[in-house]
DNA sequence: CGGAATATTGATCAAGATCAAAGCGAGTGG
DNA sequence: CCACTCGCTTTGATCTTGATCAATATTCCG
């Protein structure tokens, strides 16, 4: 059950391919539109304000959107896994910075021909209207997220990417300084909270990578 | 210059058309569409979960979105004013509540009409599109502001209902309850922030509704 | 004028940040 | 193969910010 699987489960391409047809992302048709290209670890996919003329869609690998205050907190918007897309925007410019998270493979397409795709066909133009509303809905909860405690945020964290896979053991691709940068919490608040869940027996952390949920009804006690 | 002018700046009805017609909002012609119906302070409009049948426009007043954590703490979405429109989904239901602040004049529009309208007319397809992607960029917004300090936060929020109106004075429509529930704070921050902010000679309080601007550079210095 | 709702101010407390020091683990080179 | 290093994570001690508890003060209405 423990077995090592050095294998990330976020390596492979494009697990869900089914489901991500259905509700998740573009008709595949699109995706013959744009071109992969592959990320490495830290690399800038786009940043915040630049011109908004691609839009994405993780094959493989992981992606971190976030901002920079003055100061240099960073807040991290979002994660996207594979299947996912992100990088669309209404408006001409992007609003957030995007970094491959680990090595990724990352599909690229145009956002004028999606737009002419979108002018001929109106379902393609519902879906990406969709696509944005699912953005809207992520960062709504998101808003909700960070006024909870440490130790419900990092609960809702762990059901949330627990909810993207399935069963319940979770490889986390990022790191505690992008988790803590996407709760409003310190690395430290966030490791605390994670060995504390564990010494409960809520979760196992067969590494600092690997998070077992041991104990879902104890986890959702704490979502408050 | 602070004469008591005992009629809110919100009561009027959409006192920037010129502007709404332009970007915020949708086509006037839209707005045939629908009825203008009065709420009672602290109304219920609609509820989280309930069918999104409904578009809504403020004409006059002001409206609160929000939705309730299971022990009883209220987040709030957005504020929306004069002109702004609420409620539009792109799924099925709502996904907040919404609420009037003060007695408010809205317009209501049924989506099914609108809808049909827009896949008649890609320009009314894009607005509806553009709509979603302003409320994504506030709820972004948002979670950027639920990450900084009392001060900030609470600066933030004035420079935010600063820029929706002219000069330098605001009329806030809403408690300090509803700030707090906005920020992430409790009243008795939000009250000790803003008495702060005015021993500093940053803003001035006439009354506990209105705040007048009175440094901006220093605000925009406390705001991170 | 009276009373309820709302807002301010004060005193204390606690959650999480900060500062500091180990611990661990993957990769590197001797 | 082992020791070393670098980056990441964990754990500990203390401090700070904002929450909580409590007592007025003010405003808004009937």
């Amino acid at each position: 059950m423990l077995t090592p699987n050095t294998q990330s489960q976020w390596a492979q391409e494009v697990p869900r391919a089914g489901r991500i047809a259905a509700g998740n992302g573009l008709p595949e048709s699109i995706e013959l539109m744009g071109a992969t290209l592959p990320h490495g670890r830290n690399e800038e996919i786009f940043g915040e304000n630049e011109p908004a003329d691609y839009v994405y869609k993780v094959i493989s690998g992981g992606v971190r959107t976030y901002t920079v205050l003055a100061d240099g907190r960073r807040q991290i918007g979002s994660f996207y896994l594979p299947g996912d897309v992100f990088g669309l925007e209404t408006g001409d410019t992007h609003t957030l910075s995007a970094e491959a998270i680990t090595e990724s493979k990352i599909l690229v397409i145009k956002r004028s021909a999606l737009m002419k795709f979108a002018q001929r066909d109106n379902a393609v133009a519902q879906r990406l209207w969709e696509l944005t509303g699912r953005e809207l809905h992520r960062a709504q909860s998101h808003v909700v997220l960070l006024i909870k405690s440490a130790k419900e945020r990092v609960v809702a964290f762990l059901l949330e990417m627990a909810a993207r896979c399935t069963g319940d053991q979770i490889d986390l691709p990022m790191s505690r300084q992008d988790i803590a940068d996407y709760l409003g919490l310190t690395i430290e608040t966030v490791s605390r909270t994670l060995s504390e869940l564990e010494s409960t027996a809520a979760i196992a952390l067969p590494s600092s990578r690997r998070v077992v949920l041991q104990n879902r009804t104890a986890l959702n006690r704490s979502n408050a």
